[in-house]
DNA sequence: CCCAACGGATCTACGTCGTATGACTACAGT
DNA sequence: ACTGTAGTCATACGACGTAGATCCGTTGGG
């Protein structure tokens, strides 16, 4: 009588194999979870019980739940690199940057508040690994192509300007009715007066026909063309002095 | 035994004049505390204490506390309007909103994260009014200026994008140790390994002298410049299509 | 082969949260 | 006097984040 199975919990050899809890599989499971319902619906008691084990164990793998949480976007933005820090044409390793970056927000849209929130309440040095990584690259590609420290900065900070901003309006075309066809009910503005917005229920059409990809090109367009006949910038390029 | 005088809650005539509870007080107080304490500090209880009410009564003037938040946020953007909105120049007209959006955020700091992340939860018809109602003084003004209304609203989306990047931008530059002189140590870059982060660290200067009001209006020079000279737009201003 | 020590996993418990429910009060209109 | 109606509050429930104590499998020393 070795074994009488009377522990549900411990089996033989098999669960410390199994289900061995790893900061990977436990930031991964916090991820499904927020893209599936949503980030209030992350609880470490229910992140647990999903990983099946018991909520105090996520503590031996993260601080608290603000660093879980820290974790969980800097996965997301682990993905986020520079395709080859070699390459001469800095604006089109930008666009590919911009693109990829979209493509991740698109892709788990309920973290997005997190990527662009959480810095704010990081000081620079704590922040993520990979984001501090993708900066020190997209820096090291802009000085290799010419432009000062100081300038590099600039168009880095330009740059997820424009890609925060932007992300965030493409996200808010939230449908309030998605099975309904017409524009105007779909997107819920038959709710609001006629008299006193005229304008924008007249837009229904635009709205509902918005399309991220085209304006995240033409963001992209403005800046990168801004960036190239901005004084301060071309000044320093071509003079090549400190900022 | 009709009222043994138990309640030490209610007394004569005095509290239903003195400290009658309405919305304005309600968000007046919300905000006071996020803008002192951060947004995790507010808590409905905390709330109704500083009130000195009933944790409950608030649920007379708010459905939940997520639409308390978007009451405060709301309240916040409503100091948001349109100066004149007659007047022909859009640009200085974006412009200026977009100089007043910048101070609020930085007079309430702890409120950005719910201004560019809560309408990502509401579909547009269901945003705060203040919210929609300068949309739509935005799009009278542009329509007015000779843009289409589809235009009029790729206009306004590039502005909020703008501005959301910025601001997030700007109220990133929290220092690690704010007593500290030096660039380096104040940032706490000099946590980084330099090995790694040999540019970042290089950086102190620049990231420290970030100055927020340049960058905002480089920004709209950008914005504004491209907005003038980009196919689409210019196209629909010089021959009045719908787009 | 046993035992002690160690370190990760788990249990229990505390204080706080948002809010459902419903009782009580104060006044408005019949 | 009676009946809403709207504001206030007391109580209670279940879930939360996490501190602290406890347990328990592994391992190294005798």
């Amino acid at each position: 009588m070795v074994p009488p199975p009377v522990a549900p919990a411990v089996r033989d050899g098999d669960p410390p194999l199994k289900d061995r809890l790893s900061r990977e599989r436990m930031l991964a499971c916090a991820l499904e979870i927020i893209d599936r319902e949503g980030i209030e619906k992350l609880s470490m008691r229910r992140l647990a019980r999903a990983l099946g084990h018991d909520p105090m164990s996520l503590y031996r793998h993260a601080a608290n739940k603000a660093t879980l949480l820290d974790g969980v976007t800097d996965m997301v933005l682990g993905q986020l690199t520079l395709e080859d820090p070699t390459d001469p044409d800095w604006a089109a390793q930008l666009r590919t940057v911009a693109r990829r970056y979209r493509r991740l927000a698109l892709a788990h849209p309920n973290v997005v508040p997190l990527m662009v929130t959480r810095p704010l309440a990081t000081p620079l040095a704590l922040r993520p690994r990979s984001t501090l990584r993708l900066l020190e690259a997209i820096l090291a590609m802009l000085t290799r192509s010419g432009f000062s420290g100081a300038d590099a900065l600039h168009v880095y900070r330009a740059l997820f300007g424009l890609l925060h901003g932007h992300v965030l309006n493409e996200l808010q075309e939230l449908v309030d009715n998605p099975d309904e066809t017409d524009d105007l009910l779909r997107l819920g503005l038959y709710r609001l007066p006629i008299a006193e917005f005229p304008l924008l229920r007249g837009l229904a059409g635009p709205l509902a026909s918005y399309d991220g990809a085209a304006e995240l090109e033409s963001g992209l367009d403005i800046l990168l063309a801004g960036l190239a006949t901005t004084p301060q910038v071309r000044r320093t390029r071509e003079s090549r002095h400190r900022g």
